[in-house]
DNA sequence: AATGAATGAGGCTTCATTCAT
DNA sequence: GATGAATGAAGCCTCATTCAT
């Protein structure tokens, strides 16, 4: 298991050829885990598709893992940035409507770049997350917590913690089972959400004959 | 990606030394799943775990996927087995206790190895399954959907995978954040299931403050 | 490089299910060499085709050098009386007729089984001939060194040596070409050897348009 | 049986430090195939004659087939070399010298190191050869032919192929047997060349005492 | 900074041979 | 005698990583 120095990258350049170069090591490296999964993603590959020799990627990360933590990091952060928009335009909706928003959000999220984001979510367990992305990912709970607890929901944080991996593990199901129409996903997860929720499913209901 | 034919043992063999190294193999494998997880498995930990020589290991099996294969191969014929008595149970009973019965007979199994399922459930995804454990894995399915139907569940083909991914995904979520208690998330998983199922979720509603 | 003893066999059974083992034993060696190649011969594959156990090989035979060598042994000798008995008929004839016999001769042997043939003289290069093979060897070269001898050729030693090498390797390469007709292969090597001998190739000259 | 990109190089390197370690590898494996033959022949023993780690050798070659390969395409363009040079200084001869002057530059061919070509011309027969080796043997081919039709011989090609072998079967068992003085062996070989060619061996007849 | 040649630990697999039953 | 399970040395190859230029 990586230390937590091996996952922090380098430098992060901030301009010119060098950003240019960073930039590419990790589009190249999300593109193979898109396409081949983990087991086609090695430093070589990842050198050879980005462009650049083998010696420059180790110049900006120290490792093969910080590469992928690097990918987890602004997954993460990209998840916040989704999620926090939805959580405004939910801001002061009825819970019903407000699981709506943040469900949709979250399935567009997943959807896309279903693999990528299924392959670092594998890479997530197996990496010790680095404090700030440990803290992104923190953020997000504590958003949705808050979300849930504003709502009257018991033991939001447990609550947070259930309905992402209960969303996660039937969208990436479903994606992984061919489905394309993101709508039809929401309406079957939905219910269960909000059953969660103790709410009624309600008129909804698609679930019966 | 393994072919078919190198996912299949080399010899079954039935009694003796021969079929306690075999056993040795499988347990060892198993273990070093559970406990380090895809990664920590090759060819030479297994055969040293299991205290027989590298060449007693490719005397049973082909390889490294025949290994994991035979191991998905029991899990899911547990599974089946597992489920088909909760079926039992469940005949004729109303669609609540039903869903109740297969959640907790559904739980108490990726409770009993959770790292191992996780495992193997991962694995399960790269590996081409052969015929023998494809049949397994779809009766379960059928057998899911079937008991679904009976309850005038619409596509239950779709319900069946959707209930055991959204299942999956927080039971093992839940026990990986360390929870023991299977009641409890039982309890909170119930609530989902019947929403999906466009039940009322009713007075088990532990989720409202 | 095996040494002397491990090319006897450990014991050469006259009778009963003992010398059916080992005559199996010898005649699987000889069918893989022939259809797939020194490559494909292992004790274990050879076992296997005889129909003996692993252990049952090792009983005879003190390891797969030993296989092998029995059978050059025997092909050896084989060529020695098929080269004997052409010497019979060519007593007395002259050069040129006695030439053409002991060709004929040598190419029905080479064609015999073409395959084993070139494998096992291949092995015979790495292997260290015990004095039985290497006695029968001797055998035939002398035979045909007295025999050139008798016909007033200059270092006969050399001669059988030049001429049983020009033969194998053009024979060798018409049969492995893809050629079955035996006599256009001895037409066309008879004026080489005639010529070898400073006669003149004469009216079977075939090689001028 | 090595499929046609497992012996091409990986790289061919055109200058210093890496085309040392190309060379090295080469050099390193004809060695081995002159002093123990193909037996000893492995990526490791390769490697570590050569100097370099078993990873350098894999970044030049895909595997063992590969250098045996580039050896098999260098020797054949060395004899194509000889031949052709061969060729323009019999020119214009009579058939009897020009024969004369290509048995010599096979022989020397075959004499500057003859277990590594002996070696060679074995592992040939086991190789798919790539077709710029082929065609490399095709032009060695089609110039004897060639030159073969040219004094009017019937049949060039399997003249060429039959001159081809048996002057190379009389002349590895003459080297193997310890001779050295090269024009010895081909006083010897000439007459048998001249009368499978219809020429009447003539004066130069050493082989009646 | 960038390059890419070099490294070698470690994983995979075969096969000749032994030995307990 | 016969069996076949077990052994492990030895070969094959990849890939993360270093370092001289």
């Amino acid at each position: 298991m990586p230390s937590a120095s091996q996952i922090q990258p380098r430098k992060t350049p901030r301009q010119g050829r060098s950003r240019a170069s960073y930039e590419a090591i990790l589009t190249a490296a999300a593109q193979i885990l898109e396409r081949q999964g983990a087991a086609g993603l090695s430093t070589n590959t990842v050198a050879e598709r980005a462009g650049v020799s083998i010696g420059t990627l180790y110049q900006y990360f120290p490792g093969k893992e910080a590469i992928t933590a690097e990918l987890v990091r602004r997954i993460k952060a990209q998840l916040l940035a989704d999620l926090s928009q939805a959580l405004e335009e939910a801001r002061g909706l009825s819970m019903r409507e407000a699981a709506e928003i943040m469900l949709a959000a979250s399935i567009r999220h997943h959807a896309r770049a279903p693999e990528l984001s299924r392959e670092l979510e594998r890479i997530e367990e197996l990496l010790p997350l680095d404090p700030e992305t440990e803290a992104v990912a923190a953020n997000i709970h504590a958003a949705l917590g808050a979300l849930l607890a504003g709502y009257g929901v018991a033991e939001p944080a447990v609550a947070a913690r259930d309905l992402t991996a209960l969303s996660k593990g039937m969208v990436h199901a479903a994606l992984f089972a061919g489905e394309t129409d993101l709508a039809r996903i929401e309406a079957r997860l939905l219910p269960a959400v909000l059953g969660y929720l103790g709410l009624d499913p309600g008129e909804r209901c698609a679930r019966r004959g």
